[in-house]
DNA sequence: CGAAACGTTGAATGGTTTCAACAAGAGTGG
DNA sequence: CCACTCTTGTTGAAACCATTCAACGTTTCG
């Protein structure tokens, strides 16, 4: 097999892809655009009537409250959608950051129904990556409401381990991480300075390192007891659909 | 204008709905059921193939974590939809507890799907409907990340205020309320105790009274100033679709 | 009437924030 | 290339918001 995008990736743990699926596919594709880390993308206009799929970088929506604190509602990593609502729905009312430099495809809305109508299994496969994502924002909820510190960062970290393991970019040993700490603090709704301590726990208790653009596991099987880490959705080495 | 179904109301507030949108409204009511308070709906099973719209009383949908504490994700109140992703996803991940007796009605996919084919108008009401109810739960994950306890609180009282008078069953005076401290709490990553604090505090200043399953609102206008509330979609007095 | 659920209040505890200060690294322009 | 600044990371101490525990009042309902 030759090497499939992160997107292609993905989908292909919910559905076994086909090679006419894989084909239609790439009719997907449209215009490559890049954003630069830092300037956000302004969803007034920028994105109207089109979706992206992120082939490299990272990106997060956050929203700003009157008080000026900020909380970031999601990240999108790469073989995610960006948008993808804002095609079918209305404009959004938050704001997009890309993380790092950022690479992505531009979907257009015609395109995106054209390919449902005549691969159902994409469709499928799509609904069903975004029906995850809204399942995240849930469980990310539910960690801000009722966990501790200590357990929402590593359930946090956790996750973005297995979402990136889906597309090829991390093991249980670890794998890069271009977020800062102020990241993980708007995030996870707790101050830079805890999250700091926080991270200091995790490390010095030998569980988990978060240095350098590096996230490193030290033992995967006692993070996770630690903290209770539900690994129904973890332990998926095969596709869902056949 | 005849008495409209909370739905309808709802769904006019975003499309203008012609009479021939109303009787194609009318096919999706399928069988009608009725639940009881604190009998949780156990999704799997019940709700499978079929979706649910309330036509009476409040539901909610949470999560319980391994330490027993819960985190209420969100309310559904008359006139919304109830599993409307489960139809088209895949068999959800958390409970749905009926916090009083509901009347809802049956909604098949393939009457949902017949109905959206043949007036697409209603598609767009019922997908504006949907992504609204996902940038609640956003906002709700925004207010638990970063409002403090009397924001979250004041905040969340007054979104169900703004849903409920699209539905007619609030007024800018306030509306019955159903809820019980510890739903509240359950919702807002609070204690019961704390809840409690901050209802006096609201009363004491005579901002909001929240009582005998009544929530009354002494000033409006102060109150929205006081905690910053958006009133974006509060001020939409006409349909945004004609 | 009694029990169970819900509401109310005080006091002690604790997790998290804020403030403040400093170290380390990255990028910038002279 | 070095000084400079800016961002990011780190740590301590004080203050604060919210939780927990505990007790008691109130309402609801069988």
């Amino acid at each position: 097999m030759i090497a499939l995008s992160p997107f292609a990736r993905k989908l292909g743990a919910f559905v076994a892809l086909s090679d006419a699926e894989l084909a239609a596919l790439d009719q997907l594709y449209g215009r490559r655009k890049s954003f630069l880390a830092g300037r956000d993308i302004v969803y007034q206009g920028q994105i109207k009537q089109s979706a992206y799929i992120l082939a490299s970088g990272w990106v997060c929506s956050y929203k700003i409250l009157p008080s000026g604190t900020r909380q970031i509602v999601e990240f999108q990593i790469p073989g995610d959608f960006l948008g993808l609502r804002s095609v079918l729905f209305r404009t959004p009312d938050h704001n997009i950051e890309p993380i790092t430099r950022v690479e992505a495809s531009e979907v257009l809305a015609s395109d995106l129904l054209d390919v449902f109508g005549r691969t159902p299994r994409l469709a499928t496969a799509v609904l069903w990556a975004a029906s995850r994502d809204e399942a995240m924002v849930v469980e990310h909820l539910v960690g801000i409401g009722r966990r501790d510190a200590l357990e929402r960062t590593a359930h946090f970290l956790l996750e973005l381990c297995t979402r990136l393991m889906l597309v090829g970019m991390a093991t249980t040993d670890g794998y890069a991480c271009p977020l800062s700490q102020y990241h993980l603090a708007d995030a996870l709704g707790l101050s830079a300075v805890h999250v700091n301590r926080v991270l200091r726990e995790l490390r010095e208790d030998a569980l988990l390192t978060f240095q350098k653009g590096q996230v490193t596991i030290h033992d995967f099987k006692r993070l996770i007891d630690r903290v209770e880490f539900d690994r129904t959705y973890l332990d998926q080495d095969g596709p869902l659909l056949r």
